[in-house]
DNA sequence: CAGACTTTACCGTCCGAACAGACGGGTATT
DNA sequence: AATACCCGTCTGTTCGGACGGTAAAGTCTG
């Protein structure tokens, strides 16, 4: 295993062991098997550690998005689908992109431009690309993205059975165009 | 204004205009208008600013959701639509926690506890009280905590416009019982 | 040899916390 | 009413330690 990656991996190891604030640079270099200096030869400072975490993170996220997105046969609604599918369980990309969002907030919150970026481009593609309701399609976002943060912060999280009815329902309701459109009609 | 507030108030700005790093106690103290010595008369620690933050604000975010409840005349899913409500534009309190509850996180998680509680008494109500389909009331929270916590780390926040649309749709669902116990039963 | 990688030793800064004492309003005593 | 006292509030300073970062020397490999 590259040293860079055991950096990477002892970073996220350290935050979620130990909490954002003992993620300092003796820890983590001492958690990766190098020294200070060494580690520093690899990431030139704490900012430059966190742009690499969020950017490893983010693009695992991101691909296995997309792969999930693809086995989805639905005529619609597919990468709404793929977006709830993702957070059914949590899976460690989901889980070390969080501490590293939470990283970088504590730092600097200018660090989280990029993440921005992907999560925008999340979202044009929920809009536009999915022939699916636009609204319907934040819905699932919210919904995903709630889910994921209620798990970051231990808000109160549902059980495992709670989580998998709310997320059919929402999955039914963009699957279901009708229902829905019906319901936003009415509102209106 | 009691120095008590004022130094909450403080750490509250310092956090928004700089940052959670930028949280040390010389800033706040000086923010405040008050000596270090001054603050940790008030604050015998950097642990008891931040409980002490989490305590005021979750106060008044739980107080001011059960007056939006009360001033709800649904059947039924008042507590559910109160909390869709309350996130519909931001309001102080809601911001002022999410800063509370993002300092907490990169201080010390163990901070979040009392919070956590708060959190699970509400899903408890939303679950139990309310005379709800248990799912949707899980839904309207789960919207409810991701739209706030989308604000909160800026993460391709919706237009207003679209903001408006997804929290009809779902308070539509919760107030139109039948059609979405039909779409949950469709899925069984 | 050359260059990528790693180590050791060190520095300046900043932070949380502790502390001794000043100020001043109230209270009791005379 | 004047004096003495107390105590809650706040000030300014000091200190030990940890942290991020630098510099330069050393090592391994092709």
């Amino acid at each position: 295993m590259l040293t860079r990656d055991r950096i990477l991996q002892a970073a996220t190891d350290v935050i979620k062991q130990e909490g954002v604030s003992s993620l300092t640079l003796d820890k983590v270099a001492a958690r990766a098997g190098v020294s200070k200096g060494g580690f520093l030869y690899h990431f030139g400072s704490k900012d430059a550690l966190i742009v690499g975490l969020l950017n490893q993170v983010m693009g695992v996220l991101d691909h296995e998005l997309n792969v999930l997105a693809d086995g989805i046969e639905a005529s619609q609604g597919a990468f709404a689908l793929a977006y709830l599918d993702y957070v059914r369980e949590p899976t460690k990309a989901a889980t070390d992109t969080a501490v590293s969002i939470l990283a970088a907030a504590a730092v600097d919150d200018d660090l989280l431009d990029s993440t921005r970026a992907t999560f925008q481009r999340w979202q044009d593609r929920l809009r536009h690309d999915d022939g699916l309701d636009e609204t319907e399609a934040l819905l699932a976002r919210v919904v995903g993205d709630g889910l994921w943060l209620i798990d970051l912060f231990g808000l109160a999280p549902p059980t495992a059975d709670e989580r998998r009815k709310v997320l059919d329902l929402v999955s039914n309701l963009i699957t279901d165009h009708g229902a829905a459109r019906d319901l936003v009609d009415s509102a209106e």
